[in-house]
DNA sequence: ATGGTGGATGCTCCA
């Protein structure tokens, strides 16, 4: 089975791109963040004549948003708020085998790294924080779990294109960064692209649109990622990030990241 | 230190 996460900043202008990405890296199950409408609203059509017969929707008017696009039946979990917020950045489905797959879009959390001036910056801490607990208390590492999507934080020195002058940015704050690791020991998570691509590796999967030439400044960070549960570990097959993606246009200022998985 | 770009929305917010 082969996984795809893909935060598109609006599903509604990209459908060609996602049509090449199908066909590209054909994934059986494509995760999208960022879709940036209602679920009214939702290009329902475009995804049944690419193959996803079943499909699950979250999404609201102007911001966040996340789906789960599958050409393989899957029963429905519901949406799931965090925070006190109904803003659309948790939706996970159970597919055949007993895998859940989880779908995230954690806060970006603004500019300033302080959560006493910048309410932005509490939310995702706060948020990252509910969900390692929620992973903790509602879930077992015994399950089959993926956890897929962009989670706005880079957790490696490798995960971005400079340590030292990114540890003030948000997305690499050294508070940011242990809250993904207590994230990710909540169920012993393991870092399904990091298995195959070593961690001693620079490895990006954003890279912002205001830079003029992405590719030559190549100022990236790695902030898409795929956690699976231990008991899925042998079961991983491969991973991959389509950098290429990043030159489509009109393109997304991230790219899709494929987990092929045994089931 | 600053501003750079892009999407949705509607005279601005978010990333």
């Amino acid at each position: 089975m082969r996984i795809t996460t893909w935060n598109i900043n609006s599903v509604r202008i990209r459908l060609d791109l996602i049509r090449q990405l199908v066909k590209q890296a054909k994934p059986d199950v494509l995760c999208l963040q960022e879709t940036k409408v209602p679920n009214d609203l939702f290009p329902h059509q475009a995804f049944a004549d690419m193959g996803f017969a079943h499909r699950m929707v979250h999404g609201m008017k102007g911001y966040n948003g996340v789906a789960i696009l599958s050409r393989i039946p899957f029963s429905g979990g519901e949406p799931l708020h965090r925070c006190g917020k109904e803003d659309c950045r948790h939706l996970y489905a159970r597919l055949p085998g007993g895998i859940e797959l989880h779908n995230l879009y954690i806060p970006a959390g603004g500019d300033i790294p302080d959560p006493k001036v910048n309410e932005k910056f509490a939310h995702k801490l706060q948020f990252v924080d509910e969900l390692g607990d929620w992973f903790k208390d509602a879930r077992k590492k015994k399950q089959k779990l993926v956890a897929v999507g962009d989670f706005n934080i880079a957790p490696l020195e490798t995960d971005v294109w400079s340590h030292k002058q990114l540890l003030d940015v948000v997305s690499h704050t050294p508070i940011e960064v242990e809250k993904f690791g207590r994230m990710q020991a909540s169920l012993d998570w393991v870092d399904a692209v990091r298995h195959f691509i070593p961690p001693e590796e620079k490895l990006f999967t954003w890279w912002s649109y205001r830079n003029r030439d992405w590719k030559i400044s190549d100022r990236g960070r790695r902030l898409d990622h795929v956690w699976v549960t231990p008991v899925l570990k042998t079961s991983l097959r491969s991973a991959s990030v389509m950098r290429d993606a990043r030159d489509w246009t009109p393109g997304s200022d991230h790219v899709p990241v494929t987990v092929e998985v045994a089931a």
